[in-house]
DNA sequence: AGGGTCACG
DNA sequence: ACGTACGTGACCCTC
């Protein structure tokens, strides 16, 4: 049986463009009104199954009737830039779903579709127009039925000669008259001034036409509207003409040249990834899934190698390159097993189970020979994961998992998976879907968990040279190859030697903070009156605002805001407070710290093995989990203590600390290439204390402490893309007075001003921002219309170069110290990074020239036209090491 | 699972 | 009139 579809184009695209966010993908296309479009084609196919479709659109300026009326859709607004840029992408999609697509000049969509209708209609096919535009009303019949939008994208009414009926109570052809006598504002249609919808109505019910109202202007109620409808009869004549749809447009086609047949994703889906449409791609793939799966099923033959077997393959070591991956049982691949191995090759995959990778002489030597190019995803935790089994892994050239985050670092999903969707044309199942998550989570064994691997390597096999030449055209293959490569490996060797800490003291400081804080939950108990959860800032909030009546000074989504800065502001207020303060110290300190610790604290060896990740942060820094080792605190002298814990693993062995000073500030002088600010630098001036005199025009004897920590707040506001409100809130003073602040600092670094304009210049121009090795990170969200997210893509344009700059130098000097430390034959080790500062431990007699050599390969990392500061401090625990 | 809070650079 | 300082991760509570 047949069906014809007829979409009003322009009514949807503008429907969609209107209903949803500009959003853009990551190279600054606006895709929203793509988006909705495509949405609805798939709803409306899915729901109407259509065996003919149509989607017309209007084009030109003027139709048939601007010859009647020249102001018609005189006073409509200009489609927005935004919109119309995305209309011939609606036309691409269109094309990849196989649907005709039609507009002519002279015609209004409007015309095209009611024309079509009246044929489809005369020929007995039933006939589904959808719009969002409530003129079309007057085409339906029997057979012809109208889905109009409601609100958002994809909700809809259908409208049939009943619901036409139950809603206005006007059969079809009467949605002509209503125009005629109420107009239509938005096509400047005049009608009857005065003259609503529910009068249209009324008069309607009684006259059933424009024509009938015309002939009974004597009998309509009230002088007001008898002189009305008089006065523009004819302009009321007219109205309806012009809101007549024309069945009679004279087409070049029958409805036979409409057929649709079902869409092929082979043609869609490279559009959906360049238009980033994830969810639908998902979608479409989750109904495709199941024949590419049998397809590649089949087309994949992998072998298990096994102990008798093992001869018959080892001339796949001959090649010069190879994909591997390790699969393990859980993340963290410092406590996962691992129950195999899969290798890919051009035309070869095969699966090799942990225990005959142990036993396999060849493989073992193939893995270990720096000469073997392998090609992973996380060669960091691939090196470890197979380390702790007691295999040596050298020769990778290459990271799946690296590539795709160099390529776009905002980038959240970085899972194998997902990279295969977004870079090949071609699905792989997630770990998730494999394995199943929470309680459903299983392990696969044998045939399964062999035909998983392989198509995991053969996908990283074919993902290489396509992720290689992404980095070439984005200039990112030095980056990739010469500094995260080796990073990476260093990173590894850092994370497998872990850093030794004392379980006693981690005992005592418990014992000791457990009895603090329970001494101040008493305390705070009593204060308040009555007990509660002082954790819970529900609870808290109900004791301080309504018990305790103290004024609330913020507020969250979802109540009244407990956190330090307005705790701080009502501490003078009531005793209580300042107990909050403490005990919230105190309970992070125990929980986070001290506990957590110890629960990450491997026992075989009393150390913690974090790990650190490489492929998170949109700036080009690492992170660190399971345990954080970034953020062990430092600031207040309670915390600090905790330094205490972390010692060398080795007796008369010393920790020692290196770190840059203020790297970012130095970044930005030389950047901005501010003349003062370099000077500063050069003359090893205290930075903080010369923005204050700058900023507050005094002699350096007269800067006061309070102006030295405003001025440190307003640098610190420089690195992060400055604003008004931000400054006030950490100074804690007016949005005027802060603003006064940046405009003396800019007035005093006018380059570093000039910079700001010009970093953002170029991000709107490129679409993305750059540091010093090229790291690239865009930033779709400059053109946006939204003020917030425009402003914030604008602060990180300020900030991603410095932070990220600052990011490529630290791991540059990682690199040089590994190669100096190997030089010298020191044995002291590298074993944490935080961000602008270098943690080892050595032997007491290696301290002098470790410092010395760290001292040097820091500073001299990269060359700017400032001078690069590093202190370094030794002592027997980190704590002392600085 | 998401929000609030807080530890670091 | 709006509502932000940049980059992270872990814990607790609440639903």
């Amino acid at each position: 049986m047949n069906k014809l579809v007829l979409i009003d184009g322009n009514s949807i695209a503008f429907r969609a463009f209107y209903a949803l966010p500009l959003l853009t993908n990551q190279s600054g296309t606006y895709t929203n009104a793509a988006y909705g479009f495509t949405m609805m084609l798939m709803k409306v196919l899915e729901e109407e199954k259509p065996t003919h479709m149509l989607v017309a659109f209007d084009i030109g300026k003027t139709t048939f009737r601007h010859k009647e009326y020249k102001e018609y859709k005189g006073k409509r607004d200009k489609t927005p830039g935004e919109l119309s840029e995305q209309l011939p992408l609606i036309r691409d999609l269109l094309d990849a779903f196989g649907i005709q697509h039609y507009g002519l000049e002279g015609y209004e969509a409007d015309d095209i579709i009611g024309t079509l209708a009246c044929q489809a209609d005369g020929e007995e096919v039933p006939v589904t127009i959808v719009s969002g535009d409530k003129d079309l009303l007057q085409l339906v019949t029997e057979r012809v039925s109208v889905l109009m939008t409601r609100k958002g994208v994809t909700d809809t009414q259908r409208y049939d000669i009943q619901a036409i009926s139950d809603r206005y109570g006007l059969k079809p052809k009467q949605i002509i008259d209503l125009k005629g006598l109420m107009g239509d504002s938005s096509d400047n249609i005049p009608g009857i001034p005065g003259v609503g919808e529910k009068t249209a109505l009324k008069l309607l019910h009684q006259f059933g036409s424009v024509e009938g109202v015309l002939a009974h202007v004597d009998e309509l109620p009230g002088k007001k509207l008898k002189e009305r409808v008089a006065e523009h009869a004819e302009q009321a004549r007219m109205s309806k003409v012009l809101a007549t749809i024309s069945c009679e447009v004279p087409l070049d086609f029958s409805l036979d040249d409409l057929k649709f047949e079902d869409f092929d994703p082979v043609n869609v889906v490279p559009l959906f990834k360049r238009l980033e449409f994830k969810t639908l791609l998902k979608r479409i793939q989750k109904d495709e899934t199941p024949a590419i799966e049998t397809v590649e099923a089949k087309k994949l033959t992998f072998a298990t190698v096994n102990r008798e077997n093992t001869k018959e393959w080892e001339g796949i070591f001959e090649r010069a390159h190879l994909a591997l991956y390790a699969e393990m049982t859980v993340p963290n691949y410092h406590r996962a097993e691992v129950p195999g191995i899969a290798l890919s090759g051009e035309g070869i995959h095969l699966y090799i189970p942990l225990e005959t990778a142990l036993e396999w002489k060849a493989f073992k030597k193939w893995l270990a020979d720096s000469a073997k190019q392998k090609t992973a995803y996380d060669v960091k935790g691939t090196h470890v994961a197979l380390k702790r089994q007691g295999l040596e892994s050298e020769g990778f050239t290459f990271d799946v998992l690296l590539a795709s985050y160099l390529i776009n670092p905002s980038e959240s999903e970085h899972e194998l998976s997902d990279i295969v969707g977004r870079k090949l044309d071609d699905s792989l199942p997630s770990d998730e879907t494999v394995y199943g998550k929470g309680a459903k989570r299983r392990q696969l064994e044998g045939e399964e968990l062999a035909r998983h691997l392989t198509r995991k390597t053969e996908a990283l096999f074919r993902l290489q040279p396509v992720l290689e030449k992404e980095l070439q055209e984005a200039e990112l293959a030095s980056l990739f190859y010469d500094l995260e490569l080796p990073v990476a490996k260093i990173l590894a060797e850092m994370e497998w030697v872990g850093v030794k800490v004392d379980k006693e003291g981690l005992r005592k400081l418990e014992k000791e903070l457990t009895a603090k804080l329970e001494e101040l939950t008493t305390k705070i108990y009593g204060l308040a009156g009555t007990e509660f959860n002082i954790n819970s800032p529900k609870q808290l909030a109900e004791i301080l605002f309504d018990k305790l009546g103290l004024p609330v000074l913020k507020k969250t989504k979802t109540g009244y805001s407990t956190s330090a800065d307005v705790l701080e502001k009502l501490a003078p207020r009531h005793e209580i407070v300042e107990e909050i303060l403490h005990y919230r110290q105190v309970g992070k300190l125990i929980s986070t710290y001290v506990e957590g610790l110890l629960k990450e604290r491997f026992e075989e060896d009393g150390k913690i093995h974090t790990r650190f990740n490489q492929a998170i942060t949109a700036t080009g820094r690492l992170s660190s989990t399971d345990p954080n080792l970034q953020n062990i605190p430092i600031r207040l002298e309670e915390g600090r203590r905790i330094r205490k814990v972390f010692v060398p693993s080795e007796k008369n062995w010393w920790i020692l600390s290196a770190d840059y000073s203020q790297i970012e500030l130095r970044v930005l002088a030389h950047l901005s290439g501010d003349e003062s600010l370099i000077e500063a630098f050069k003359s090893n001036m205290d930075i903080h204390t010369k923005t204050a005199m700058d900023v507050f025009g005094v002699q350096k004897e007269d800067v006061t402490s309070q102006m030295r920590r405003h001025a440190k707040a307003v640098n610190f506001g420089i690195v992060y893309g400055i604003s008004d409100y931000g400054l006030s809130q950490s100074l804690n003073i007016s949005r005027k007075e802060a603003g006064e602040f940046i405009q003396r600092y800019f007035e005093s670094y006018p380059g570093v001003k000039q910079y700001m304009d010009e970093i953002v210049r170029k991000a709107r121009k490129d679409g993305y921002v750059t540091t010093m090795l090229r790291r690239r990170r865009y930033l779709p969200d400059i053109h946006s219309s939204n003020y917030n997210r425009r402003s914030f893509a604008e602060r990180t344009a300020m900030n991603t170069p410095i932070q990220g700059t600052a990011a490529d130098i630290i791991k540059k000097a990682m690199v040089e110290m590994s190669r100096a430390l190997h030089k010298e034959n020191l044995s002291a080790r590298l074993l944490l990074q935080v961000h602008d500062e270098l943690i080892f431990e050595a032997p007491e007699e290696e301290l002098g020239i470790l410092s010395d050599r760290v001292r040097r390969v820091m500073e001299e990392a990269i060359q700017l036209d400032v001078p690069l500061k590093v202190d370094v401090d030794s002592g027997r625990t980190w704590y002392e090491a600085k």
